[in-house]
DNA sequence: GAGTGGTCTAGACCACCCC
DNA sequence: GGGTGGTCTAGACCACTCT
């Protein structure tokens, strides 16, 4: 086998070809390489925003063929980790640009286009975990916690309001006048503050009454129905740095999802 | 090029790639084919579960190479319209199968695994298209439609009252007792029955007061706040052929989205 | 062993972007 | 013109399944 007679393989050609002997697995070449792409945008050698070197660059560096590293950049590119632009480069994709503002909204009027809302900040207070928030985000039952709360307008209206936890510990020296300067998504403002990029998030959602709060912010009568949608969201690794609870008013707008 | 000097080239090799000249379009040869081996789906060359041809035979069959023709079934693979069995083959998708089963479901427990329901019917009505109906299924206002309504029982507690409309023209002679017998979830009766696959769905969600029929179905009092889920599923060539609205009880079950 | 999908390679050439 | 990603090919070999 060729590999087997490279000097100083980068990578674990022989046992990742070889035959099932010890164990269960078997690693293609290219998903150990989608591993070690991962491990850099970890480490931070390329920032959200930067360019990757080249297909080329990366094949000399890893030992391997252009084509296993297409196949690695591929997946995450699939994952919308990486961005690929032709003639350009590979590009550790952001919550910065606009295209990508407002990526994880599925909010949309019933009839028409997606819209971005404008934000109204409510406060920003520290606090300590509840027991629902630290098992979301694998930490202590009390642990040190910033908690921001806001209303998402549409066009006028106040449909969304939203209270976002997040680690006092992981981001720390968070104001509202902070937050408020930045303009743009929380996800923009925490990458390019923080450095930590969300790139998947889940989210359960159930119909509520609307309570006393919800009803004041959203200008509806208390026990209107809301949509209340949990989330959290994760970074790589899959690391939960976010909980997030939003209820929604669901009269000209509603939740979009696309089932395949 | 190669390409042009073959006889009887079966696909448009030529202007597939030549310069963009007249007009925006740039067709890979992978697209094409993966046109072609939708179109086989949609005339029933290949029906639900079967076996579609080796790469090999359709690499032969198109004229191209085998990593033309894995592209194009790569890309069918990922909308879970077909399905690669290493050493096996690759299979036309079906609701039949337990696996995916209730692969559109995204209504799961707060707490466990996913479980799946059993159902009871309530009734199976003929009636003509409402505007929505109608507008959503591409009939004309008043088209026959048969409606069905049912329950979705999860461990013993009525969680979901559905309301399931398709044009009787398209599914004819539609009864409780077919839909019954068939067992198994209404899309793998479909499929079976009238030869016709849901591939993917579009839903919206919104946040709704009980009334007196969800009341009486789902044992709560009027007005509790429930979970609304409208969708309308496609088939093949992006043909929407069902609309269905879910009503669901979110107490102690919740509707699960994942965001990439 | 024969047949299927899955991986990996090497090389040619195209499309796109920027200098 | 030179660099980047994108397409296509041909061939070798591996992993899996069935007979």
């Amino acid at each position: 086998m060729l590999a087997s007679m490279r000097i100083q393989p980068a990578l674990d050609h022989d046992a990742s070809m070889a035959p099932n002997f010890s164990g269960p697995s078997f690693r293609p070449l290219y998903d150990q390489i989608k591993i070690l792409l991962t491990q850099s945008l970890i480490a931070g050698e390329w920032k959200p925003g930067e360019a990757i070197p080249s297909e080329m660059e990366l094949a000399a560096r890893f030992q391997v063929s252009q084509g296993t590293v297409r196949k690695a950049i591929d997946a995450l590119a699939a994952e919308n980790i990486l961005i690929r632009r032709q003639g350009k480069g590979t590009f550790v994709a952001t919550h910065t640009e606009p295209k990508h503002q407002y990526r994880f909204l599925h909010i949309i009027p019933d009839k028409g286009e997606k819209v971005h809302p404008t934000t109204n900040f409510i406060d920003v207070k520290r606090g300590k975990a509840s027991a629902e928030v630290a098992g979301a985000l694998d930490l202590k039952n009390g642990a040190p916690v910033t908690a921001i709360r806001r209303v998402l307008v549409f066009a006028e209206v106040p449909i969304i309001l939203d209270e976002i936890v997040l680690s006092s510990a992981l981001f720390p020296n968070l104001t509202i006048e902070k937050i408020r300067e930045s303009r743009g998504s929380i996800y923009s403002f925490l990458e390019t503050s923080y450095g930590l990029r969300m790139i998947r998030a889940e989210e359960r959602l159930y119909a509520v009454a609307a309570d006393n709060a919800a009803a004041h912010h959203l200008l509806v009568a208390e026990d209107t129905p809301l949509l209340c949608v949990d989330r959290i969201a994760f970074t790589y690794g899959d690391k939960p740095v976010e909980w997030r609870r939003g209820l929604c008013l669901t009269q000209g707008y509603s939740y979009y999802n696309e089932l395949a």
